[in-house]
DNA sequence: AGGACTCTGAAACAATAATTTCAAAAATTG
DNA sequence: CAATTTTTGAAATTATTGTTTCAGAGTCCT
């Protein structure tokens, strides 16, 4: 038999046009309630016209815009009269004991627990700290979290100035710390398997009055001792890692509160930035 | 909010007439769908004439047909949508506008839709390949995907032998491709803003029968067309920049794919590593 | 940078849906 | 059983939806 209006999409989508895809997103948001309205809402939702809704319906192969609302009245009357509860199950498409929907229960579960324990207000005295362009910011991450570290440097650095990520090998570190001054920053990545190299570079900057912020897992690394904001992150996954998922979903979010906290600065490197990428484009 | 359609039906179903019943049969016996058709189609059905189903209507309390009708589709749309969706506040403490809880609904969101659109067949295919060891990976990320691409490569690099991540620079990726035979992987992260490099990368290995594996965003890299397997994840947030939460999550859901693959292998690997940071231990 | 191509939405048009009118059919009543 | 009231649907009318056309915007390619 046919197929679902949903899986013919999926299967065209990158034969989509960038108005058809706007509506695709639409369709495929809230099915298949949203393709329920007239032609005309549907358009505002998506913001497109409806030309272009008339033209991916017969794109997707139905004679008009009619015709495809009606495959999805179908569609909806087989699964609501069939009252298996679909919507436990992430990918609905696979088992919920397939790792994908596994992994997912892992991390919400996760993210639920490290917002719980996270007072706001320790959020956005960091987000602050970040914020304040005469403090200097070090980032600084150990074997697995390199990665994040190296996230984190890559945004800041567009937000404001002043921002190294100290490199891999802890034997160059000394030569930063002789830059830090008293109310620079250090962020420090430090998760389990927690790593000495780390502890000693919090105890050396700790002696000059560097700040320390320290993103660690649910145990808490020893560096805490010396760090004077902590984030606590759930890590556990079904695997023989643990999950950066969340700790990447903190530094998002801190991003973003720095990002609206100094808009006016970072408005103006990003332009900046735009510029020089442009410029470089001409050189080849 | 007040009663649904249904309670109001059957509340003044006393005082419906002849017609009015019929329809209302009609309307409560597939409920609520039967109500999304058009006013002429619902008349055939109930075997009464159009302005019946408006009087009726009015009769409800409703201003006429339409209305009926959206009040049906709001009905639907909270039965169908996802529970997950409508979670108030993530962090309890902090009120719903803060920017925490503005990103976690954007993250669960993009995971769920991302979830959606992924046949895990596609996954478990690409599980596979990389879980093949005689394919050598090499990984490749843009600017800002280069952490993602590093971080991949720290666990694959665990896991089984054979991984390559390539730099950053783009003027050596040649030597690179000088090395990759038929059936060896590329992994490629091509995320809004595309960047040409990648593109003509891409291009070149395709050549060579490399076969491509490719995560880009919603709208969909220009790599595509060259790529042999592709996640589409949405990277939707309340920022300035993309998020990348749903493209780690893949990647770790991925990584514990391949790990459960080649158990064998990996378990071997992780103890001789142990024994390796032990004995550097040991140097110092 | 310019030409060929594709994509898009405003506007005109066609089709259909929804409402109103009204006369006839059914039900109710004395 | 006729007079009255209520209910009903055919037909006319109005409102809205859905489709087509076409010119200009955008993209791609050399």
């Amino acid at each position: 038999m046919s197929d679902t209006v949903s899986d013919i999409i999926r299967d065209k989508f990158n034969f989509l046009t960038r108005a058809e895809r706007k509506l695709a997103n639409v369709l495929l948001d809230n099915y298949p309630v949203s393709g329920m309205t007239s032609i005309t809402r549907l358009a505002e939702l998506a913001e497109v016209s409806t030309p272009s809704v008339v033209r991916m319906a017969q794109k997707l192969g139905f004679t008009g815009f009619p015709d495809l609302q009606n495959a999805l009245r179908d569609e909806l009357e087989a699964t609501i009269s069939n009252p298996i509860a679909k919507h436990d199950r992430w990918s609905q498409q696979a088992p919920d004991t397939h790792i994908l929907n596994r992994f997912a229960d892992a991390v919400i579960d996760n993210l639920r627990q490290s917002l719980d324990q996270l007072p706001p207000e320790d959020f956005d005295r960091v987000s602050a700290l970040l914020a304040d362009r005469k403090r200097a910011v070090y980032i600084v991450g150990g074997r697995i979290t390199h990665a994040l570290a190296d996230y984190l440097f890559t945004h800041l650095q567009v937000l404001r100035e002043n921002i190294t990520l100290l490199p891999a090998n802890s034997n160059i570190w000394p030569h930063h710390v002789l830059n830090m001054k008293p109310g620079d920053l250090l962020v420090i990545f430090d998760i389990r398997r927690y790593e000495r190299d780390l502890i000693n570079l919090a105890d050396m900057v700790k002696e000059q009055d560097v700040e320390i912020i320290l993103f660690t897992d649910q145990w808490g690394s020893p560096v805490g001792k010396a760090a004077s904001h902590r984030f606590n992150i759930k890590i556990e996954a079904p695997s023989a890692w643990d999950s950066s998922v969340v700790t990447l979903f903190m530094l998002e979010a801190l991003t973003a509160a720095v990002e609206t906290r100094i808009w006016g600065v970072t408005k103006s490197r990003m332009k900046q930035l735009e510029a020089l990428f442009d410029r470089k484009k001409l050189f080849r």
